[in-house]
DNA sequence: AATGAATGAGTTTTCATTCAT
DNA sequence: TATGAATGAAAACTCATTCAT
């Protein structure tokens, strides 16, 4: 009898549960801390905090504070990548895609700043940490995938010129983007424009002009 | 003679008890540390050793760590001014002032990595050090204005179109140089291709390409 | 056999991880260390050492040294009106009861020499600190209302002239017994006087002499 | 001719007034550092900057912030006894000598506060400053003096009774006035009177009255 | 699986004091 | 006589990490 209780209480299905779950809190407050933060800006216990979870948890799951940050480093691109599942360019035309797969972009880093600010603090680090998560390269944006196919479509259609690369044409893409975002802030202090949510749709707007006449055949 | 006169007159290496030479020290030793770890991860004994002083010195000039900081973010900012004062443009052509700008940049923050990792770090905290630097707007880039008379030169001789915001494409002309250089680890750890110096000074080039293809009349 | 397993279970000297204790233990070395020290010549290393506790501890617990040093000049004003729960005068005459009082709190003084020791420092820091300690009106002197109904008793007795204020006549009181102990340093340095324990009791045997004239009908 | 313009800059007998007047600057500043500060709070630098010197002419005329310290208490003695030498009880009568003698007492309290301060530090410290300070005992309190002869003015004239030591009547005298003035902070924060000069001066009246009831034939 | 209690090893900051002129 | 420049030693305070239950 007492060991029926005792099972009951026990009961091993929603512990498993919790266990997973308790590390998934862990990670979601690790990303916001490391990006708001950085990474020797971080504190271990205001992750644990507002995990809600206690520090020899954390300590438990994880190893130590750098475990936590590569993680959370990891976290950072698993869910950026499940985001961009969501954008689909195969049905739109080469030049529309393009132009989509900018605005996409823009908006990305605009509505997940700590994707740009782990990037930030994790470039600060050396790149070390990214180094060492085994399946770095694997993971590569799906981004540039879809953009061959599109470059390839626009040139088979003859409205691209062939040969353009798609990783360094990504890159042009996210540089366009990805410095408005990171940078908001200097160049706010810097240069009398109003930097805000519409500047950097009007900027993603422009880019896509740009870009789009580079890629003129 | 002279040499030996010289010698026993000023030592060469600790010029000790020059208070501005301590300050210009201090400045140094501050920006080298906290380009390199980042506003938390910077140590003030590491900076008060690094510039020969003793840490109470350099409390007594600056106040503390966060006012040491703020210095060495402006002191950023004066030096890569500095630089960009060696960029002559009006004794080239519009289309060739454009291309050696797009060189310049790139070259400036490779060779000049302390400055895009003082403003990563700056844009991290948020951008609050360098709101409350007074002068910070009126320090504006000097390649804002030189961008200006190029592209009013170039709309004059109808190889530019004209109603081009110097400041929003310097903003495309810095993304462009400012993303492959600030973010040089994660993308080597992402892509597979060879991030070299080389690929940077490329990338420049290509860059100047498609901005003369959105200037074109 | 009953012995060794109560020596088993409870080492009696470090009775670790016990947060209230070990909060009690750094109230008590807190209290001393500052009557001894003063405030700014307090150590808090040396709190934590006499505490048995490492320095974060005390930190986690208290916050800040001035936190420390509030608790401990509440603390300080709680153990001396615990002291004073001691004290009947209930059972006594009007005139043996101001006796006894004087007494009491020359006695009172001297054995607890930390009390006077706190007062002069948080009167050098000038109150700012038991202003902010909430309710330290609250735990004004239960002295001061025995010796209320005391006078009351003495003055329907007809021993006593009526009218004499509790709190002014306690400042008489408490005026003859702190001075004498509180400056027993410079007295001794300055006058030629065995100022030794009886004396402090003899002066009080006079003080309280004085008083009862004072009193008389 | 050149000569005699140097002599004429340093003439000798400015130079030495600078000297002894530096020196009294320096003691006034210091006196009024610790009395406000205490023996560890008091701050060098401070009392440097507030006597208008530099520290190391402070430490070359006194040798260390103890000595400072040594020399700021016996220039509260000295200062005190200075103030005291204006009390005239010769030309009163005995009872009108006595309240005098409080009145004055406590104003001179109330009036130099640093005084009262400075003894407060000085029994913190546990009085081994001012034993080491060599002439203490022959600057005993004139007061006491010029008390002994008004209590045996009064003796002779069959108003005061006999065999009172002047000592400690004065230290009577002293409690009543020094206590009110120096807890004044913590009385204030525990009792609800109005604690201000008004009361103080009351409180020396009904002290000269008890202390006249004692001194009664 | 989970945590309240605790700390070693730093890190920033302060301060009495001395150096060099 | 006088001081701006400089520092060793120690203070307050923090933080990643572990202990004991």
């Amino acid at each position: 009898m007492r060991d029926q209780m005792k099972r009951a209480k026990k009961a091993p299905a929603p512990r498993r549960r919790d266990a997973e779950q308790s590390r998934q809190l862990i990670l979601q407050a690790a990303l916001e801390e490391f990006s708001t933060y950085g990474h020797s800006g971080a504190r271990v216990e205001r992750i644990a905090v507002n995990a809600g979870v206690s520090k020899p948890l954390l300590y438990d799951y994880f190893g130590d504070k750098d475990a936590v940050y590569a993680a959370a480093l990891k976290e950072a691109y698993v869910q950026i990548r499940q985001g961009e599942l969501q954008l689909d360019l195969d049905t739109l035309s080469p030049e529309e895609a393009i132009r989509a797969l900018v605005q996409f972009t823009m908006r990305h880093f605009r509505e997940k700043p700590w994707f740009i600010r782990m990037l930030n603090t994790e470039n600060l680090l050396g790149g070390t940490t990214i180094r060492e998560i085994s399946d770095a390269k694997g993971v590569q944006s799906v981004l540039v995938e879809r953009l061959r196919s599109v470059l390839t479509r626009g040139a088979n259609a003859g409205v691209f010129r062939a040969g353009v690369d798609p990783i360094e044409f990504y890159v042009f893409v996210a540089s366009l983007c990805y410095f408005p975002v990171s940078n908001i802030h200097t160049l706010r202090a810097v240069f009398d424009l109003p930097m805000d949510i519409a500047w950097l749709d009007r900027r993603a707007d422009e880019a896509a002009d740009m870009l789009l006449l580079y890629l003129r055949a």
